[in-house]
DNA sequence: CGTTGAATTGAAAGTGATCAAGGCGTGTGG
DNA sequence: CCACACGCCTTGATCACTTTCAATTCAACG
């Protein structure tokens, strides 16, 4: 069921058991990628959407001056491209895990999409959602100080994490250095070390060896201003998650 | 022909005559909205999606303490609340100029876009277009400083008008105060006034009385390591603008 | 001609970057 | 089993870009 995180990521009711059932008949492969490695460059034009089955990616920006900017981060169930589904261009993704990837045909998809509005909705859904956490990056970026923008991303992806199963309460695997925290924060590797301390020592987070343990979660939604309502909306039939 | 500019935005030959016949058909009403009014506020579940037919609208987010982002501008031709295709949530926007808007039925649009793929795509494109420029805010708030990511802001309104046929040569309107501007791009207005005195000075740019115009467009370009590139492929058919 | 919103200017304070070293842990090779 | 190496985390001191606060000027408008 390479599908499930997806699934369980548009909402446990949004697409039915026929709907899933063709969904899965859509994929054409599986791919695994090795940690570190590059899962797409832009300007491919695959005839497959590529969806996260298992693992981290990030989605990141590249200027010609060799610096780069994480602006995603890909969990399972989120899907790496769904551009190419009209042509258009892809992001320069990496694996950040050992990565598992699912395929589905381009053209078989659109037809699914054209055939079953559920599936048609979830894409959608998908991807608005993509645009939602994008926006707030935007207003993190903008409006907060790094340490509340900090705190914004991880209760972003202990949110995200939560909806696909992978917490334990208020713990999860972050398998991320403090420099690739860094380089989606926007900020250096040696404040981002001294950010997490402050934070350490506050008593907010406890993180080591690659897991994150958040000890006052309210603490540290209210210093992110983190509004777990932004995100939402797209579970549709939305238990709120903890 | 209120969805002219949407048309000369997704391309134009993104959508062939019967093509544009349908979606003009789907028009249910046109809206004035006068300048500082809301266009419409978050969690409305309109039953129309909104297109500017005219005029800027920003679309912005708002956190509690009053403090708010713009995270795009809105300008001829472009969509307000695709994710209310699938019943997602709207942003606030509000008008910046006068703003015409255009209302498509809902379901209506859903239904051309199942029936016409060629729509289907030119929405998708639009949408997805919207998240290309995202990103690049993303990429400039992380990577860029201020008088760099004013540049790309610049760059970025230059492309996206012309492509339009809102400028001329290097040339266009630009109804933002200094505090709008500063509101996108995440500094104070105070600052922005410097970066522009200081790119003044530089004889890069004239600006005044809500006129731009550039005087150095690849010098320009070069500071704000714009690459029209990035949306460039979603003009698809694409002469490369100036 | 006074009012009002926008644009400017100056000085002081702060957040985060930069540069440079040092510490820690784990895996590899001797 | 120990030593070295490499990647990551930590710490300190200094520098710079931006903010903040507080006035002042400007320009359009009634």
């Amino acid at each position: 069921m390479p599908l499930e995180s997806f699934y369980a990521r548009v909402g446990a009711n949004a697409l039915g058991e026929e709907d899933r059932r063709v969904m899965n008949s859509l994929i054409s492969a599986t791919r695994e990628f090795g940690s570190g490695t590059t899962i797409m460059e832009p300007d491919e034009h695959p005839n497959h959407v590529h969806f996260v089955e298992t693992g981290w990616a990030i989605r990141r920006l590249i200027l010609e001056d060799g610096s780069s900017q994480i602006t995603d981060f890909l969990l399972p169930g989120d899907a790496c491209d769904l551009p190419t589904l009209v042509g258009g261009a892809t992001d320069w993704i990496s694996a950040l895990t050992t990565v598992k990837i699912v395929l589905l045909d381009r053209i078989a998809l659109l037809d699914a999409m054209a055939t079953r509005p559920n599936i048609a909705q979830a894409i959608l859904r998908s991807s608005f959602c993509e645009q939602l956490v994008l926006r707030a990056w935007v207003g993190c970026f903008g409006l907060q100080e790094k340490r509340e923008h900090t705190a914004h991303l991880l209760c972003e992806l202990h949110w995200r994490l939560a909806r696909i199963g992978l917490t334990q309460d208020h713990e999860f695997n972050l398998p991320l250095t403090q420099n690739d925290l860094a380089l989606a924060l926007g900020m250096t590797a040696v404040h981002t070390n001294r950010v997490l301390q402050s934070m350490r020592r506050d008593g907010l987070i406890a993180l080591r060896s690659r897991h994150l343990r958040i000890l006052q979660p309210d603490r540290l939604r209210e210093i992110a201003a983190f509004d777990d309502g932004y995100l939402l909306a797209w579970n549709g039939h939305s238990e709120r998650l903890n």
